[in-house]
DNA sequence: ATTAGACCCTGATCGC
DNA sequence: TGCGATCAGGGTCTAA
């Protein structure tokens, strides 16, 4: 579900609840995610301040005065809702328990924050704040795309020492964080490049423009609120509506916005690829 | 060292 | 209305 954008909406819709504020009650309800979650988990959130959340990747980091860090992921289905208002209300109204509310915080000031992730692809750990470079979840991860060591001299280097399809190139988070299969269709159609063609069989100034492309895509998702194609929602509950401006993605039959052309549907190493056979070569 | 495929899990949708 | 097959934005692990 969640790619860079609906993972940096949620993380902004977390801000006015949780940082700078205390975790008054963590209820945990069960002992395992994707993995089994941290031991006393519950002891070591409640009672903590969140200095600061942050993203890396697709991950959100909670930046404890503990000096311990929460780290979650929302995997396919993972919703971070929060409920009640932060501040000046007597009457804090939440709504029911659903299905699948895994972790529920409750947070100084009244807001509660539930984690609900059906398909539990989702993951939280608590580490050292000082082993974020290390911690087997993200000592792997590339470079975030907004940052400064992520340019095209390092794209077109990536890129074309790898044999595989530039669709799977672009997917693989030690390339670059945070893209996933939505985006990495959009921007191949953007940068008129077959999700097919090898990275090594692509000439340079095709490639450096992507670090543009994927900037740009990743922007106008995130300024959407991200894409709800089902399951993501912002923290309100409010779907996102990039999807709305998908060129390819999820339109396999359809017309191409650019050439009219009947739009494609192919799998690649398990996943759906969607791409414009005119534009893209 | 890469890379395709299986796998983790639930729910929505579609064809019959 | 029911039932099975298929598919889904994630990533890890295995086997080739």
């Amino acid at each position: 579900m969640p790619e860079l954008p609906e993972v940096e909406t949620v993380r902004r819709g977390l801000l006015p609840a949780m940082e700078g504020r205390r975790i008054i009650r963590a209820q945990i309800n069960r002992p395992d995610l994707r993995w089994p979650l941290p031991e006393r988990m519950q002891a070591r959130l409640e009672g903590a301040t969140i200095r600061q959340l942050r993203r890396r990747s697709k991950y959100i980091l909670a930046d404890l005065d503990t000096n311990e860090t929460l780290l979650i992921h929302l995997g396919m289905s993972g919703r971070m809702l929060v409920s009640g208002a932060p501040l000046g209300v007597f009457h804090q109204t939440h709504p029911a328990p659903q299905k699948h509310d895994h972790i529920v915080l409750d947070m100084q000031d009244g807001a509660r924050v539930t984690f609900n992730d059906a398909r539990r692809f989702g993951a939280m750990d608590l580490m050292a704040s000082t082993d974020q470079d290390v911690h087997w979840l993200l000592s792997k991860i590339g470079p975030e795309p907004f940052g400064n060591t992520f340019d095209a001299p390092y794209l077109v280097e990536a890129v074309r020492r790898r044999a595989s399809p530039i669709k799977t190139i672009l997917l693989d988070q030690r390339v670059v964080a945070g893209l996933g299969n939505i985006y990495v269709c959009e921007v191949l159609f953007r940068a008129g490049i077959d999700p097919r063609r090898q990275g090594r069989r692509i000439a340079a100034d095709r490639i450096a423009p992507m670090v543009g492309i994927i900037r740009d895509v990743l922007s106008e998702a995130i300024e959407a609120g991200g894409s709800s194609l089902r399951d993501h929602r912002q923290t309100d509950g409010e779907l996102g509506y990039f999807q709305h401006a998908f060129a390819v993605y999820d339109r396999a039959g359809e017309p191409c916005r650019n050439c009219g052309q009947k739009l494609q549907r192919i799998v690649q190493s398990g996943r759906s690829s969607f791409y414009c056979p005119d534009c893209q070569s």
